[in-house]
DNA sequence: GAGTGGTCTAGACCACATT
DNA sequence: ATGTGGTCTAGACCACTCT
């Protein structure tokens, strides 16, 4: 099942794993680039771009003539930066989260979509979950999934991890998305379904995601109680 | 003043003009990297890092055995992700905004960042701004820059770009930031800044930023006005 | 089979930091 | 002077796509 994969990336998730396990502690530096070559039996070239990898990811700060040393920014991160789904974020920070399938049939593309190029009469499955944390209702998922690739989606999978369906189930490699997070007037559905008090605004995520081959397969709209938003990220400053 | 740029710099920087100038159009293949190569004299790896940079910015999608496409994700991008100073948004943006500088002395840390690690007894230097656009109050920022390594924000620096007096004029290295984005009820004298109406809430923009080196240099809490407020990202899915 | 990007190597020279 | 990371090279082999 598990891929092969290439030894920069081995090399990454292993320094990654001694990160986490206390290895390598933040503050101090891991073995210089020449040591990590001997450690791994890799030129130091493979042993670079693993490096480069955690640096783009915030785990490291490489600082020329001294070494790199393991930054400590993971303590309150809680990732909706990037492309993750719920299923992992639930798993990942032990929510005790639950997942409600409201709607999962034919659809239509939303407006907001179509001002971004996606065709009106490209034809979707519609999928509309509630999340719920400790019993409280606190994000409506739409999902608009298109059809093709996609035929159907099953139950288990609406309800269990629609990434892990489309990749582990369907052999698709989703490579890339766009998001846009706004503020937002609910209309009374939602407002109902999130139990939100009156003239409360709601968090709005929108995306598009796209596969390796640049295939648009999923358009979602993220619904998020205020006061249970939030969206953490590490960027780095851009030289180009 | 312009610093040497390596290769792979002075490549993407290349490329990058040339899609901006449709040179290389979205949707259409760059040159082959064996043509790249020629095309500037290096080396095939020279030219792939300059099209890794591409590949993770999100301006092109490399395909095995196909080529490199030109995305074109950048026509509604407003890019506050990553690290991106107002000034430079709005002369990207020609948004016609203003700054009005409301205070910038000494001050303290605020309690979130003391949670977060921050010495309560840090010697802070305190800047608020107000952002105008067309006349309407849409942002205030308020800064507290460590002292040390800084000693006083000159009026001039704290109306332009405080990015551009910490690199240009004192010769700072920017590196990286951590940012959460949260949405809270404002107090009194913020919703009277912001002119937000009774009940309404407030997106807030809390960051670290740090040098090279990894010194913290400055805390900023940003605080949005909800109808004005919109963040765009472009994520790659992480495969570590 | 030819062309494409993905990975890896062994070596080189450089700039920076430390002793 | 030594060690560190930053850049670059010329070549190799692989997996994938297309004809």
């Amino acid at each position: 099942m598990q891929a092969i994969q290439s030894k920069q990336v081995i090399i990454a998730r292993d320094i990654l794993t001694k990160i986490k396990y206390g290895q390598y502690r933040p503050g101090s530096y891991l073995p210089s680039e020449n040591q990590l070559t001997e450690l791994y039996g890799t030129s130091r070239e493979t042993i670079r771009k693993a490096l480069n990898e955690l640096n783009t990811m915030g785990m490291i700060q490489k600082i020329k003539g001294k070494g790199s040393i393991v930054l400590d920014l993971q303590r309150y991160t809680f990732p909706i930066s990037g492309i993750t789904s719920f299923k992992e974020l639930n798993r990942s920070q032990e929510m005790h989260a639950t997942t409600r399938i409201l709607h999962n049939k034919q659809g239509t593309v939303p407006e907001y979509f179509v001002n971004r190029g996606v065709s009106r009469k490209q034809k979707v499955i519609y999928l509309e979950r509630l999340r719920e944390v400790d019993g409280q209702a606190v994000v409506v998922d739409k999902d608009y999934l298109l059809t093709p690739p996609l035929n159907e989606i099953p139950t288990a999978a609406a309800k269990d991890s629609l990434y892990s369906y489309l990749e582990d189930q369907l052999g698709y490699e989703i490579s890339y998305a766009t998001k846009e997070i706004t503020v937002e007037k609910p209309d009374e559905g939602l407002a109902h379904q999130l139990q939100l008090a009156a003239n409360e605004m709601v968090v709005v995520v929108r995306s598009m995601t796209y596969l390796a081959d640049t295939t648009l397969i999923q358009l979602t709209e993220s619904y998020h109680r205020p006061d249970k938003f939030k969206f953490v990220d590490f960027a780095r400053r851009k030289k180009i």
